[in-house]
This record gives C-alpha cells, structure tokens and sequence, in this order.
RNA sequence: GCGCCCGUAGCUCAGCUGGAUAGAGCAGCGGACUUCUAAUCCGCAGGUCGCAGGUUCGAAUCCUGCCGGGCGUGCCA
C-alpha cells in the first residue's frame, strides 16, 4: 500500500474514533512546499460542515490522536491543514520494497478485460511523417504506461491497402517508372498524383525487381499489380520506421479481411434488422440521431459502394466481438467528428456507450526558422519521422514527443530541436542514470545487492528523494487512468532533479559504512525507478555518457 | 451559424481533476569543479494564469458570458 494510502486509513480511523463520523473520501497529498511536511491533508476543511468546528481545532484533535510508527510527527498549519512528517522507519521500509521489486517496481499485476490500443494506422501510401512520428510515440508509450498499469493490452495497427488514395499512388509510382524507360503512362488526374522523392525510389526499386515487365503489358492489368508493390513496399517501409522508432504491434489488421469475412454485409443486415436504417435518395442511412448523433449518416451511397463508415463500423464490432472491453483508438485530431458518430452506431447494435475511447492527438505544427512549414504527402512537401530521428537520434525524438500532452496542438521547431538536442531534457534525465551507474562502477557494487538494511535518519535532500521515488507506482496509475503520457517525463525529470540535488550535497562513496550503504542504497533505488520510467516511453537508460 | 478542444514567464510546456507564496526546461544575468561524470548544482530576474462576472472558508482548476486561435460540421478517409 502506499504511503498516501495508509495515512488516509489512519486519518479516517481518527476520524471515526473521535467523531464518530464515517468519511467516504480522505484526500491526501504531496505539498509543493517541503516546509508543509512530507504529506498533507485537508480533510478538516473539505468537512468542515460534518464537524461543525473550526477547521484547526479538528485538525488538532485529530493530529493528537493519531498514532502510529510510520508518522513522526502531525501538526495543523495554515486554515486548518494537517501536515505529516514520515518516520525514517516507514521510508526506508519503502526504499527496500522498491529494490526488491526491482524493475517490477510501480508494475501492477494483470487485471480486467484487455483493452485494445488502436495506432499510427496509417494507410500505406508513403513513408511516415513527423506528425505520425507523434502517433507512434505516443501510443506506443500509452501501451507500456497501460500494461504497467496492470492492464492488458493488444496493440492494432488497422490500414487499408485498396480503394482510391492506392490506386493514386499505383498511378504515380506507374508515370515515374515508365519515365524510367522514357515512355508515358497515362493517368487520371496529374493534380492528383504524389509526388514525393520516395514515389520515384518506389519506380526504381519496381525496375530492379521486375524489369520492364509492366510496360509489355496492358496498362489496364499492369496499374493493380504496380499498385500492390508500392503499397507492400510503403507498408514495409513503415514497419521498419516504427520497428526503429521501438514501437510495436501485435497485429496488422487490414480492412479487406472485413468484405472478405462477410463482417459488412452482416452488419448492414444486422443494422436493417433492427431497424436502425432507412433508405433515401438511393442511399442507405444510419438513424445514428437517435443515438447521440448530429445527423444521420450514410452507409451505403446510391451507387452501391460503402462509405467508409461501413467498414469502420464493422472493424468495431469485430473489436467488441473479440472480448476486448474497452477500444482505444488513436486518431488525429482531424477525426474530431468521428467519435460521435462510430460511437451512435456502436449503440445501434447494441454495445456500451464506453466501449471506445478515443484519444485525439493534436496537429503538430512544423516550423522552420520562424515559418510554418506547410506540410503536404501529396505534394511530396513533408519531413518523414525517419529524417527527424536521423537528425536528433531516436530517444530525443520520443522524448520530445511525448514531453507535452497529446491533447494540445505541438509547435516543432526543426531547427530548434536539431540545434538543442544536445540541451534537450532528456539528457538531464538519461544523465542521472549514467551517474548512478558509474557510482557503482566504481564501488565495485551492483545495485541489487547495495545496502539492503538501509537504516538512519534522512538528509532534507535523501528525504525528498525517497519521497519522489515512491511516488512513482502513483503516477504510473494516473498516467494510465488519464490515458496521458506525459505525467512520465514530468516525474522523470522531477526525479532527476532531486538525484542531482541529492548528489551534489552528498558523497556515496564515504568511508563510513553505514552512511554509504544508506546513499547506495537511494542510487540503486533511483536507478531502478529512472529505468523503469525510461522503459514506459521507449527510451534508452545508458550506463554512461 | 452550431458542436468540441485550447489560451499559464520572452519561447516550449507542467500544475497531481478545489488548497497554503502558480512551477520546470530553454533563453538572460551572477556564482560553484585538487574530491563518486560540471550533459550538474546554487542564486537573481521574469506572471492582470485571455477578459468579465458567479459558486465558497479557498478558483489557473468548477459554472455563465464575451475575446482570440484550432478542429469538426462530406453519399472523402
């Protein structure tokens, strides 16, 4: 149990003993001011109506009663605050439960139905871009955050490699590769075409493969099979970014598998059963007004073919179907009206209303010396996520990443991050790992075994140390809960600060024995957490710098 | 027009879902290495928390209305 947690048990008892009163939620928290002690609490005030006393003078009384080995000491402060200052005892009871967690520290075990993490799910029409670079840090580390959490997680990734956006992408990679061979190819709409760097190494890779096969051919039955090389290709490119960018997937889900499974058609009829569609002007509608939605919506246009709201209906059905209890998709943020709208038809056919959960990911804005960079696939006017990582190498980019929330819309300054990396915080933290373990380079020590009876009273600066370690299991919790990420850079950073400030006042390696098997015992114990906390956002902890 | 989201230091962002004097990092200024890594530490300066009301012991946080920005509002995905 953590500390918080146990001190609101004793605060409740007190409660109940002196007053008599039952209190259905004890509020305890970190002050921001190490001079308000190590916890506090409000519950005098926020009750003030129950106790019908002056908020100090029940803060008082119960500070009086309140007894036992791991409070030290509990005084009233302020309008009627009870601040807590911990035992030694109970803190280093905290640090050896961490050490012997080790790297399961703040790990919780596996519990509730499994959650499916939709991300990235970008279709294959070229390589990613710094704004899926966004989507892939960001979902990869909510994985991690959530399976620390003690939730299960199956990792998605749902692409789609026909319709139209492929067939354009087949004609573009078609025109470069008849250039190759200086002959034309005729397209349907040049405006259309993309026109990245990429589309022409897609042509000359085609060349190399299969020579010059497709021009022998007719165009009409070469353009599906060039198609299908470009999309394979992409789709392998994009595999080996995220492969290199450490995010992974249980499964690639293609959204052929739906018609070829009969899921659309069956939802359709399932729809049409229940009574939940109607047909007007040619079309076929979803009465998704009569679950939430602005409007009704098309399923089936009046030429025969689905909307894409069809397939992604069907594709969170077969989600549910599957037992996952929650779906998480991850989309950007341009998929604002989406939600509401898969969420009617999800409640059309039956399943809850929280079932998806869907997690919007702000734009990220590039800008280049002062300028916004416009960012266009189709022009082929983008930063790939790849030329981000060469620039600033891969822990910088996820840290960076995931540094600010999801939520809010990510100003990336190009030359900024390329130009600052070497300032940037994530160094701060990785730095604090790799003096802890050149401590124990030098002391001959691993950290497992380091000081495992650590004893004695805290320094101002052990104390705040060992507060923030144990605060860790807490913010992994939250962070999964919220389904935010970076409450993890925030705390690591917070941590290595209070290492810094730790180490810069103390020296480990002291001859007296006890006080260095105590600061060997805080390195160890940090070392564990910044590993740990590094691990949640896919970034390397190194042994030296 | 309507619906969501955002507005905190010069810049990039936190602020634990109502608490005590609003915090970091960059950028600026000034200090600290004969001692475990100075990619560090300490100090100074920097704020009408977009504006105006309201709720209460107490508001950056909750409610209402404005102002400013973003996104959505397709038989596109």
């Amino acid at each position: 149990m953590s500390l918080e947690a146990r001190l609101a048990v004793l605060v409740r008892e007190a409660v109940r003993e002196r007053y008599g009163v039952e209190l259905a939620e004890v509020h305890v928290e970190r002050p921001n001011d190490p001079t308000h002690g190590d916890f506090a609490t409000n519950v005098a005030l926020a009750n003030a109506r129950v106790f019908r006393r002056n908020p100090r003078e029940v803060a008082g009384t119960l500070a009086e009663s309140l007894a036992s080995p791991i409070v030290e000491k509990a005084e009233v402060a302020g309008p009627g605050f009870m601040n807590f200052w911990l035992s030694a005892e109970a803190l280093w009871d905290g640090v050896r439960e961490l050490l012997e967690a080790g790297e399961g520290y703040g790990r919780r075990a596996a519990h509730g139905k499994p959650i499916l993490l939709e991300y990235v799910s970008v279709n294959p029409t070229g390589p990613m871009t710094v704004a899926h670079g966004r989507h892939a840090a960001y979902g990869d580390s909510l994985a991690r955050i959530l399976e620390a959490a003690g939730r299960r997680v199956f990792r998605e990734y749902y692409f789609n490699d026909g319709g139209n956006q492929i067939r354009l992408l087949g004609e573009s990679v078609a025109l470069r590769y008849a250039e190759l061979y200086e002959e034309s190819w005729p397209v349907s709409d040049p405006d259309a075409l993309y026109r990245g760097e990429y589309v022409r190494e897609i042509a000359r890779d085609l060349r190399k493969e299969a020579g010059g096969r497709y021009l022998q051919m007719g165009r009409e039955k070469a353009l599906p099979e060039i198609g299908a090389f470009a999309t394979r290709w992409c789709m392998e490119e994009i595999e080996r970014t995220l492969n290199r960018a450490r995010a992974t997937f249980d499964d690639y889900f293609n959204e052929k598998s739906l018609y070829e499974s009969g899921a659309v058609e069956d939802l359709i009829w399932d729809l049409k059963k229940a009574g939940h569609v109607y047909e007007s002007e040619g079309a076929l509608w979803l009465r998704s007004t009569a679950f939430g939605d602005d409007k009704d919506r098309v399923l089936v246009k009046s030429d025969g073919s689905y909307t894409y709201m069809a397939p992604d209906l069907a594709y969170h059905r077969d989600k549910y179907q599957r037992g996952f209890g929650t779906a998480v998709d991850v989309l950007g943020a341009d998929h604002a009206g989406y939600p509401p709208r898969i969420r009617a038809g999800l409640v059309a056919l039956g399943i809850p209303e929280d079932f998806l959960d869907v997690e919007l990911v702000r734009l990220v804005k590039l800008m280049r010396e002062g300028e916004q960079v416009k960012v266009s696939k189709r022009a082929g006017t983008f930063v790939t996520f790849d030329e981000l990582m060469d620039e600033v190498g891969e822990d910088v980019a996820r840290y960076f990443y995931v540094r600010s929330s999801h939520k809010t819309e990510m100003n990336f300054d190009l030359d900024l991050a390329i130009r600052q990396s070497d300032e940037n915080p994530v160094f701060y933290v990785q730095y604090a790992h790799a003096r802890i373990a050149s401590i124990f380079g030098r002391a001959g020590a691993s950290p497992k075994k380091a000081g495992e009876f650590p004893t004695g009273d805290l320094a101002p600066e052990e104390r705040a140390l060992v507060l923030e370690l144990l605060d860790f299991p807490r913010v992994v919790e939250n962070a999964a809960e919220r389904r935010e990420v970076h409450p993890v850079p925030t705390y690591l950073e917070t941590l290595a600060t209070r290492f810094h400030q730790f180490y810069t006042v103390h020296r480990v390696l002291v001859e007296d024995e006890v006080v260095r098997g105590r600061r060997l015992a805080l390195c160890a114990a940090t070392k564990v957490v910044l590993r740990a906390g590094l691990e949640l956002l896919g970034v390397e902890a190194p042994e030296k710098m």
